[in-house]
This record gives structure tokens, C-alpha cells and sequence, in this order.
DNA sequence: ATCGATCGGGTAATCGATTACCCGAGTTTC
DNA sequence: GAAACTCGGGTAATCGATTACCCGATCGAT
């Protein structure tokens, strides 16, 4: 490994800073050197070291992002998003899974901070735990929470409408007669999680009907296929089921069917996200769908905007969602086929 | 941004040298001056800078991951199981996506080895198109392939005995009472298209039952719906079909009922792989389980061994891989449920 | 012919952490 | 008592690329 411009400078016979001007064309210099230089350099391999320019530069042309975990399809969806909204500004991403863990996360955090990334793309796995490593954070680096948030404000912010988008989706299944709801979803410990749960409540008291007490574990097919057993188990079904993402719903379904519900007929299921599962599940999935590749696009552009500890009030910008009807749920006038 | 050890140093009162030494301990200092720097440094804040260890050290303590797309389940879990390997020898993983084309790949390597990584990971998008840079990189830096390799060795490897994979899921159906069976996967253009389509024929040769045309379209859920619709329109269905992964035998499930066919009874499906949509879909799949800890565990461990161009001749890992079945394959005395 | 501007090339400082090297004080040993 | 050694501290070189700064040559204008 290393051949520096200092090699390609001696091989071309002119000193370094000729050998970098004609490498960079930030200087004009002679055809002839140029030419020299080119041959050289192309001769020799050389290949400029990004380590010795970041530190000269005081800038890495990278950014980290943090997500809980790449296991989920919706954070492997959004991370292909940010990478594909990236790739056009020559900026790389260093990708970190907190594997749901607010001391994996904190640590993740140091480290790309200590590779002093020029910014950075956070989804916090916990509300309150990962206050403080957040926060620290944003005040060193220009930084963009996507996704999920800490409560308190503080850093800038991008993210579905999940009000609306809970709106939506009760709103469906009332219209296709439902007259008793459940959300099943996932403990509060985290944005996503308690405004979903709130935007569900919401809804259900506008519309009047009646609201059973909300089923909460995790984000998971398993936690589904529990809650699937326990609405079966309590004896008596709800109309609908509103869930928090398509992997509670999909469990659910599954379970609700392998235990003689019909799904919609007596039953209607409505999920959250529309990444990967909603349409692999039999049957389709009805669910919300996330604007993703907007979410990243903002994302993106809200970080090249900030500058790092700028006292400017925190943004929070919330995409509309939009409704996909499918199979689980009985179809009415609105609604596409996704 | 910005504190450096120079800031502690005069804080402390005293020279950087002592400073350093005081920090990393990697020289006996005064316990006064332990002390002294200790204090500045957290009052401070300061955070070393690891562009400028980097440079200093010609390390960087990160690894680079090249897998063809995060969207695929089985890359994700790989990743993962690469990442919690890694975890513990304090090196971090730069991970990029080639998104299955060769030229995206090239770029991604170029940036990984101007950034210096310390080793590369990969699984190269095309076992001709990918053979340039997957060498030239090989020969700057440890580089381990993974899972799919290039033509021609010259790179080590680590991954799964597909052949032996193979024949342990056409033995499987021919146990079941298979008599006729085909193979659905995809267009030979990686090494694990062409290994499982060789495995599955040399298998299926041995066994001496009918074996029809292979169906080769793409590794995704719809090719796999495509090749069921196909099965069907031919109008005899085989009695087993063997799928080179999982997404294409749950999709071929999906069409195979939809039209009416019963699964298990009439055709019996086998997967590959086993990582996520195995037991998420309905009825769950029988598969090849491959052993992703030990094979990104075998990885990790044979790239710390490299070191860059060493002439030594390249290694082939294969590890064996376990039939799992579940309900698309009729059961026999083997087999565990997973 | 002379002055100023312009152009292109080279020398060396810079980014931040580490460490080779040097030096003085205190200790040991014959 | 002097030579040899140890211990701990400081100065400055180092990693590689970029660029501020300086300098000589050339050109145009007066």
C-alpha cells in the first residue's frame, strides 16, 4: 500500500504542490506538467489518500447514520433511501445499527463522531434513554432525526404524519363498517410508538365508535401472532384491528385465521409502513404507506442546510402517508392498489 | 468542533507528549500528571480525533462490507451476524451496497481503499463483471469474499457448500416420494446460481428420477410467481420443485396454490437460505438453513490472518449447511422444526 | 526602458495524534 | 567518587494532501 503524491511528484520530476495543482486543476499549470503528472500518476497507481485530505480539510465527505436495527425491512428501506439520495452529492454513508439499545447507540454515536462525520442521520431507538447522547451529538455535528425522536425537542426532525396517517387508517375501516377498533402496537418506548397510539385514540373518539383496550408489546410478527391469540382468546372479536406496522398486522392475520377468523369478513386489519411484507403476505396487506424516499430526500436536504450547533429552533417536518387498500380489509370507494 | 489534545496539554500545563502518554498509557507518567491531564480532558470534552490517529497510525480500525443490495434478506442477516462479530475487536464495518452492478461495485471498493479500510468483506454482484476490482483490491488489502465469489479463485472464501445443500434438499423430496422434480432459480450470472443449479442436477442425476428444464429468472418473489404461473401453463406439474432461495419458493408457493395446485400434497417446494421469509410465510417453507454466524464468525477470522498481496495460495471455505423442514415438503424420519 | 501585473512553479506550514530522540535528575555499582 | 543506568519529561519529526506565501520570468503599457 502507498504510493503518495510525493511519489508521483518525483516520478514526474516537479515538486508536490505542481504534482496536487495538476491532480486537482484547482491551479492552472502547464499542459506539459499536467501531462507529466497524469502519466505518472496513472503509472504508479496512485490513489490520493482520503484519510491525510480529511484531516487537511477538516471535512470527511461521509455521514453516519443510526438506526435501531437493518433486520427491520422498514430501516433497510429508508437506508437505501438516504444511500440513494446521497450518491449524487459524492458523500458516503457509514451505516450503524444500535440493535435497540440506547448504550449501543450512544457508543455508535462516539465513534462517528470521533471519525468526525460531517453529519449525522439518527432514528433514536429509545424516547427518553437516548436523550442525552442525542443531544450531545447535535451540538457538535449538523444532525437530522428521521424517523423516530426524542421527546423535548431539540433536533431538527423528519418523519411520516402518524395523526394522519392513524386517521386514515381508522377512518377506512369505519367506513367499511366497523363499529368497534383495537390498536395493536408496540410499548411506548418510542415516538413512533406512543404517537401512533394517540393518533389511533384520536381517530376512534371523532368517529364515535367503540374503542377496546390497546394490545401493546413489540414491533414484531411474533408480538402479531400473540395479540392475534389473545383478541381470539378474550372471546369476543373487535371489527378491525389498526396496527402499528405491517409486522404486528401480518402476524395477526395469521393468526386470527389459523384460529377460524375470517380476514376481512369478520375481522378487518389495517397496517402500518408498506415496505416488503404488506404485499409478500397472503393475502395483501391493507395498510398505510410510509413516503419513504420523501422522509430521506428531506432528510437529506434538512442536513445540508444545518450547521452544527446553530441555536436556529428545531424543525419537525411531518410527510403526509397515504392509504393502500388491499385484502384485509373490506374496500371502499377510495384507495389504490399498491 | 475541535478540542484537541494540544488544548488539553496546555491546560493541563503540560507538553503534548505527556498528555498523550497520559491519556493512552502507554508510558508511565507521574500520578500527578495522570491526574492533571485526566481532569482537562473530561472538563473539556476532548474526543481524539481518529482522522489524525489514522494518519499517524496507517490504520484506520474499520473494516469495508460490499454486499449487492441491504434490501435482500438474506445480505441484511449476513451483515448482522458480520457486525456482531466484529463488535468485540473494536473495529467498525463501513458497509456499501453494489446494487447489483458491477461498475457501482468498483466505485464503492475505489472509495473504501481511498478511505483506508484494513480489510474488505464482500460478496461481488457478478462472477465475470466483478473479477477486475474485486483483484486489484485483493491486492492492496486483506480481502475475504463471501457467500458469492469470483471466477478463477485468487481471492479467498468463505460460504456455504451449495452442493452439498442441494443434495440434501433433492434427497429430501426424493424420500418424500418425489419421482419428477425441477430446479427454479436464477440466470447463471453469480457463483451461487451456477454451484445450486450444478448441485441440484448432480443430485438429482445420482438419484436417477425424471428432471425437467430448469426455470432461471432472478432471486426475488416474483420470478418465483412468474416460474409457478410457468409450471402451470405447462400443464404437468413436477412432483418437487428445488429453489435456489427462499423468495422465489415462497412466491412459487403463492402462485402454485393460487392456482389451485396443493402444497405439499401435489408438488412439494424446498427454499434456500432460511433467514427471514421462511417461517413468515404461510404455510411455513421448508429450506436450507445456511449457516450465516459461523460463515461471517469464519470470515472475520481468516481476513485478521491476511495480510495485503500475500502471495500464499487462496483459501475455500464451504460449510455445511441443515435441512429444515417445515410444511412445504412432505416430512420423513429427518428434519427439526425451526 | 521601466514599472506593474500576471502567470506558474517551488518551499514549507498546516491539520492532530503519536513517538523517536534527547536531556537532566536521581540511583546504583564498583 | 565516578561511570552506568533508570525514570520521566519535553521537542520535534512523522503520516499525506493541500495551499499560503514567495519568487522569478514574461508581457503590456507608458
Amino acid at each position: 500500500m502507498g504510493v503518495t503524491i510525493h511519489d508521483v511528484a518525483r516520478a514526474a520530476g516537479v515538486s508536490v504542490a505542481s504534482a496536487s495543482r495538476a491532480l486537482s486543476g484547482r491551479r492552472k499549470v502547464t499542459p506539459e506538467i499536467a501531462e507529466r503528472v497524469a502519466r505518472a500518476a496513472a503509472e504508479l497507481g496512485y490513489q490520493p489518500n482520503a484519510v491525510a485530505k480529511a484531516l487537511r480539510d477538516q471535512t470527511t465527505g461521509t455521514i453516519g447514520m443510526v438506526v435501531p436495527g437493518i433486520g427491520n425491512p422498514f430501516f433497510t428501506t429508508i437506508v437505501e433511501a438516504v444511500e440513494r439520495e446521497l450518491q449524487n452529492s459524492g458523500t458516503d454513508l457509514l451505516l450503524c445499527a444500535s440493535q435497540y439499545s440506547p448504550q449501543v447507540e450512544a457508543r455508535r454515536l462516539e465513534t462517528l463522531l470521533a471519525r468526525r462525520v460531517d453529519g449525522l442521520i439518527i432514528s433514536p431507538c429509545d424516547i427518553e434513554a437516548s436523550v442525552p447522547a442525542v443531544l450531545d451529538a447535535a451540538r457538535r455535528v449538523p444532525l437530522v432525526q428521521l424517523d423516530r425522536y426524542i421527546e423535548g425537542g431539540g433536533a431538527d426532525w423528519v418523519g411520516v404524519d402518524d395523526e394522519a396517517g392513524l386517521a386514515l387508517a381508522v377512518d377506512h375501516v369505519i367506513a367499511g363498517g366497523a363499529r368497534s377498533v383495537v390498536f395493536a402496537g408496540s410499548r411506548l418506548v418510542s415516538s413512533s410508538a406512543r404517537l401512533r397510539l394517540s393518533g389511533f385514540e384520536r381517530a376512534a373518539a371523532r368517529a364515535g365508535v367503540e374503542v377496546l383496550p390497546p394490545l401493546l408489546g413489540e414491533f414484531t410478527l411474533e408480538w402479531g401472532i400473540e395479540a392475534g391469540r389473545g383478541l381470539l382468546d378474550a372471546g369476543r372479536l373487535p371489527d378491525a384491528v389498526v396496527c402499528a406496522n405491517d409486522e404486528i398486522a401480518v402476524g395477526l392475520v395469521r393468526s386470527l385465521r389459523f384460529g377460524g377468523a375470517r380476514v376481512p369478513e369478520d375481522v378487518a386489519v389495517v397496517g402500518f409502513d408498506d415496505v416488503g411484507h404488506a404485499t409478500m403476505c397472503d393475502p395483501p396487506l391493507s395498510t398505510v404507506r410510509q413516503p419513504v424516499e420523501e422522509m430521506a430526500a428531506e432528510a437529506v436536504r434538512l442536513l445540508g442546510q444545518l450547521k452544527a450547533g446553530d441555536p436556529r429552533p428545531a424543525q419537525r417536518i411531518a410527510i403526509a402517508p397515504r392509504l393502500v387498500v388491499r385484502q384485509t380489509s373490506r374496500p371502499v370507494a377510495a384507495g389504490v392498489e399498491g
